[in-house]
DNA sequence: TTGCGGCGTAAGGAAAACGTCAAGATCGCC
DNA sequence: GGCGATCTTGACGTTTTCCTTACGCCGCAA
């Protein structure tokens, strides 16, 4: 977590009240160096006061948002509509206006990070012990860095299974997806394009590692444990 | 897109200006109508009043987050910061106090659907002492992380059970979820999955702590005490 | 005690879902 | 047209799930 925030009485408050509720807190009091303090301690949730002195804050959250998918909570005095716009454009998550009450921001805090959890499937790069799937790149390379082939439809599967890791995803999503609305009951394409996905994935493609089957639901790609 | 509030000049001046941008606005002027309108059309977004004639606005953000992942901004003349912190808490997305600029709302609006098609899915988790439950994922975890392997039918008990966490669930409510219209007498098919789940999930299945019987009505499930 | 109703447990066979292999059918490209 | 890669389709064996039957326990009332 990183307060950015000019005020030294607001930086103390929420650094005080955070770290009672268990968020390692760093702070920073002007643009820049929360940038820096940013690029080095990858926040899960910043809370960025909007009048710094040397930067003006939409700045900072484009700064931000051009690497980080943290959420970003804003501070500020300033009560104009047109400032909020600005601000949630640039791709902050919420805006405060002060003076505010910690309970509130506490309450909005929970909210985004309630929301962030999942979002970090979004990340262009999921690595596994023994092979890595760069989503931008659309690519799967070995554990020594040599590329794996995967058919248009075998990457398409993989990357929706991938982008949701953890999570379940049925058959009928999956087919919908890679094949379309009419495509729902033919589940005889996913095993077969399973098996293939398997035997090029997979350590041991008879016993699924990374490319789990729930019987009668779907299926589920974790990329450990 | 859904909007429930119980001022008419409200609900007509969020139709036209969101029906302007492309979005498709169904609305509702009480609680119990906008449920039922969100069970039917399953918006993407809800604007909620928290002022409701009919039923208390977080009631009905409940009943939203029981099923439902979207969105929700919550539109309040409220100004109490209590009131922030329940809605919030209880799964709103934002809160905006009344009068509100249209230009916020819509940025706000914009902000939540963004943060809604990366994360998909906001996970509701439920954690108890000896097992967490992501309904999101679809999956049951160990306190130890290892995951708990569950057919489809035993799941939809759960989840159901879950969903109502200290709710007592009928045995008829269950039969006719999980098996359809026609199978209100099977309270065996009950018998044996509760056997199984508990088998599966209660550290000590003769004696249940988390699925509990209630002679003659149904389960309920306890995630404390 | 006996019988009954509601509940919990165990186990096996039928049915559904899944995995695998391999042979067509398609498509794009040289 | 011919070729290779990819996508469909079919057949068959395996695994998983589901339903059913059988039985035991408990409390209660006859």
């Amino acid at each position: 977590m990183l307060v950015v925030d000019d005020e030294a009485s607001i930086r103390r408050a929420l650094r005080i009240n955070l770290t009672a509720r268990d968020y390692t807190v760093h702070v920073a009091e002007d643009g820049r160096s929360g940038l820096r303090s940013a690029a080095s301690h990858r926040p899960d949730v910043v809370i960025l006061d909007l009048g710094l002195p040397d930067m003006d804050g939409v700045e900072v959250i484009r700064g931000l948002r051009g690497w980080s998918q943290s959420p970003i909570i804003v501070l500020s005095a300033r009560e104009r509509e047109h400032d909020k716009v600005d601000a949630l454009d640039a791709g902050a998550d919420d805006y405060v206006t002060k003076p505010f009450g910690m309970d509130e921001l506490l309450a909005r805090l929970r909210a985004a990070t309630r929301r962030a959890m999942s979002a970090a499937a979004d990340e262009p790069v999921v690595a596994t012990e023994h092979f890595t799937v760069e989503l931008a790149a659309k690519r799967v390379t070995d554990v020594t860095g040599r590329e794996i082939r995967l058919t248009p439809t075998e990457w398409e599967i993989v990357e929706l299974l991938v982008r949701n890791d953890g999570r379940l995803v049925s058959s009928r999503q999956i087919l919908t997806q890679v094949w379309g609305e009419g495509y729902q009951a033919e589940t005889h394409y996913l095993r077969v394009y399973l098996a293939q996905i398997r035997r090029k994935l997979e350590p041991d493609s008879s016993r699924p590692r990374y490319f789990r089957t729930e019987p009668g639901m779907g299926y589920r790609f974790v990329s450990s444990g």
